[in-house]
DNA sequence: AAGCTGAACTACAACGTTTTCGTAAATAAA
DNA sequence: TTTATTTACGAAAACGTTGTAGTTCAGCTT
C-alpha cells in the first residue's frame, strides 16, 4: 500500500528520523530551515504518516465509533451526519456499527471495541437490549461511552436525548384537544427508557384530562414489520376502535397509514394520527402528518460535542451529565 | 485504554510471546494443550488483540472507507446498509465520511485515506466533483477503489450502477402515454455521468415519441435548497408551463410538490410528476409519487462484494467490471 | 583554559503483533 | 548407532512512529 515513511524522507535529507517526526509536529527543537526543507519534500513525496504506527505508539486511535441500530431511517442519519461534522472538525475518525435492533449483534460490537480500536463510543440502543453487560465492560476497560436518543438509565454515562416525557405528554394532550376520546399507544420495546417516558406522558396525559386508561390501547410492536403491521389491523379493525393514535416511532406512524388506506379509514375524521417522527415528507403525506419532531442533527452533534470533550479532557465532564435537547410538535392535518 | 496483551499472557503461561501468538491464530506448530492452555486464559482475561499493532505488522487493517455525499437520503442509507452487512460477514469495519457535496471535502477526504488507514475504498463522488485527480492519486497508492451509483467515467475501477439511460428512458416513456408533450427535466450536476445518461435517456424518449426537446425544460439544481426551490417555482409559474415532470433525483421531486402545492397546481392533472426516489412513503404522499426506484441495499452490497473480492484476491477482478442492476418504475397517482 | 549553556540535532527503545529463523528434543530412517 | 526428520517451541527482527535521553558543537562566562 502506501510505502512512503519518516525513514525515506529521513534518508533523502540526511536527517535522523527523530529530526524528520519533530520537524513535521513543528517542534521547536528543530531549526527553521531544517523545518522548511522537511516540509517541502514531504510535500513534495506526499507524505501521510502511517496512522497505525502513531495509534500504537501514543495509544490514542482519533478514531470513535457510532453505534446505532438502523441507518435507513431520518433520525439516526442526521444524527450520524452531526457526529460526522464534528469528528470531521476534531481530526477524528467515524467507525460505523449498525446492530439492526439485535441484541447480539450489539454484544458483539462491544466486544470488538474493547480492543482499543476506538477512543470513544456513541451508541444508541437496539431495541432488544436488556441486559446491558456488554456496556459495563466497555467501560471496565476505560473506553468513553455517550448515550443519545435511546439511551441507558442504569449506566453511568452522559446522555443527550430529547424531553421524551414532555413531548410525550403534549402529544396526548394535543388529540384530545383535538377532539379525541380513546387514544391508543403504539410503542416499541419497554426496555427502553424513552419508550417509558413517551408512555408515562401519554398515560399523565389521560390523566390530567380525565380520560380512562385502557391497556388494549397500548399496542407493544417490538417484532417484524409483518407482525406489526397485523397488530396495527387488528387495533383499527376492532369494535372498540380507537379515534386517536399516538405512535411513538415514524414507522408505527406510517404502517397506520398504510391500514388506514387499506380499511378506508379517513384520517383524521376516522381516526387522528400523531407520531414522532424526522420524516422530510411529512407535510406532504395524504394527509400531511402532524409529528412530533427531535433534533436529531443537534443530537449527533452534541453527543460528539460531550464525547470529544471527555477526550481531550479540557473540561472535568461530569459522568452522568445528561443533555436535553426539546423535540417540536409540528401540527399538521392528520389531526385536525 | 485495553492492556492486556501477549506478553502477559505469556508470562501467566511460561510461554514465549511468539509462542501465544501462534496458539491464538491456531497454528499447527503448536501443541493442542498448549493451543488449549492458550485460549483458555485468552478468554479469561478477555483478551483482545490490538488492531493497530497488526495493522502496522501486517500491512491490512481490515477496514474500508466509505465516501458518499450525504447519508440523510435513502438511498445512500440504505446502501450504507448493504455495505456494512457484507463488511460484517467478512470481519472488516468501516469508516464513514460524508462530503457534503463539496468537492473540497471530498478531496481532503481522499488524500487522508492514502495514509493506509484503510485496504479499500467505496465511493459515490459529490456533486460539485469534475477535477478527479485525488481519486487517481489515491489509486496510485494501490488503494483498491470501487464507484457505486455516481461513478466516474474516466477512471479505471469497478462500478455498480442503475440502468441510467434506460430509466430515464422509461420515466420519460411513461410521462408520454400518460399524456404529457412538454416534459421537464430537472437535473442535478452535467458532470455526473448519472446525469448524463438520465438526461440522454429522457432526450431520447422525446424523440422516439416525435416530441421536441426544449432547451428551457432542462433545469439544472446544482444549488442550495432555496435557489433550487425558486427555479422549479420559476419554472412551474411561467407561461410555458411543462404538464410533467422528471426529477432525477428525489430531493426535487419533493420540491416540486412543495411548489405545486403553493403554486395551487393539482398533481396530476395540471402536471405530472414522476422522480427518482427511494422514499418508504412514496405511496402515501398527496398524490402518491410516481418512482424510479434503485435497488440501494443490494448495490451496497454489491460494491462490497466487489471490493472484498478484490482484496482477498480470491479471483482476478475485472479492473473496470461494471454490474448494472435494474431500477424499478413504480406507477402510482402522481402520473395517472 | 576550563567549565557551562543552549541550540540543533541523533540514537535508541518502546508500542503490541507477526514472522523468520533458529534449536533442542523426540522420533524415524539408514 | 548414526543421521535425518519432525515436533514444539523461543529469540529476535521487523512494521512506522514517538518520546526519552543523550550528543555535538558553537558561543559564552569566569
Amino acid at each position: 500500500m502506501n510505502t512512503v515513511n519518516l525513514k525515506q524522507l529521513a534518508k533523502e535529507l540526511n536527517l535522523s528520523v527523530s529530526t524528520v517526526s519533530r520537524a513535521l509536529r513543528d517542534s521547536w527543537e528543530i531549526s527553521t530551515p531544517t523545518k522548511q526543507r522537511v516540509f517541502d519534500l514531504a510535500k513534495k513525496m506526499n507524505f501521510q504518516p502511517n496512522p497505525y504506527a502513531s495509534s500504537l505508539r501514543k495509544h490514542r486511535s482519533r478514531t470513535i465509533a457510532v453505534v446505532i441500530p438502523e441507518v435507513a431511517n431520518n433520525f439516526f442519519a442526521l444524527a450520524i451526519k452531526g457526529i460526522e461534522t464534528i469528528a470531521r472538525e476534531k481530526g477524528y475518525h467515524v467507525l460505523i456499527y449498525l446492530t439492526n435492533e439485535d441484541c447480539g449483534e450489539e454484544v458483539s460490537v462491544a466486544a470488538n471495541l474493547q480492543s482499543g480500536r476506538v477512543d470513544g463510543v456513541i451508541l444508541s440502543l437496539s431495541e432488544q437490549t436488556r441486559d446491558v453487560r456488554h456496556l459495563l465492560e466497555l467501560q471496565q476497560r476505560n473506553v468513553p461511552l455517550v448515550f443519545f436518543d435511546r439511551v441507558c438509565d442504569s449506566i453511568e454515562a452522559p446522555k443527550v436525548v430529547t424531553n421524551d416525557y414532555e413531548s410525550g405528554f403534549v402529544a396526548t394532550e394535543h388529540l384530545i384537544k383535538a377532539g379525541c376520546r380513546r387514544i391508543a399507544h403504539l410503542t416499541i420495546s419497554m426496555d427502553l427508557s424513552i419508550s417509558h417516558k413517551r408512555m408515562k406522558g401519554y398515560t399523565d396525559g389521560l390523566l390530567r384530562y380525565d380520560l380512562p386508561f385502557d391497556e388494549e390501547m397500548v399496542i407493544h410492536c417490538e417484532d417484524d414489520e409483518e407482525s406489526i403491521y397485523r397488530k396495527i389491523r387488528a387495533l383499527l379493525s376492532s369494535e372498540k376502535r380507537p379515534d386517536g393514535i399516538f405512535a411513538s416511532v415514524e414507522k408505527l406512524a406510517v404502517q397506520v397509514y398504510h391500514v388506514c388506506r387499506e380499511l378506508g379509514l379517513d384520517i383524521p375524521k376516522d381516526v387522528k394520527v400523531l407520531g414522532f417522527s424526522n420524516l422530510v415528507t411529512a407535510s406532504l403525506l395524504n394527509p400531511a402528518l402532524t409529528t412530533i419532531s427531535q433534533p436529531a442533527y443537534e443530537m449527533g452533534k452534541e453527543a460528539a460535542t460531550i464525547l470529544f470533550r471527555r477526550l481531550e479532557k479540557k473540561y472535568i465532564v461530569v459522568p452522568d451529565d445528561r443533555v436535553i435537547l426539546p423535540a417540536r410538535l409540528e401540527v399538521r392535518s392528520s389531526t385536525i
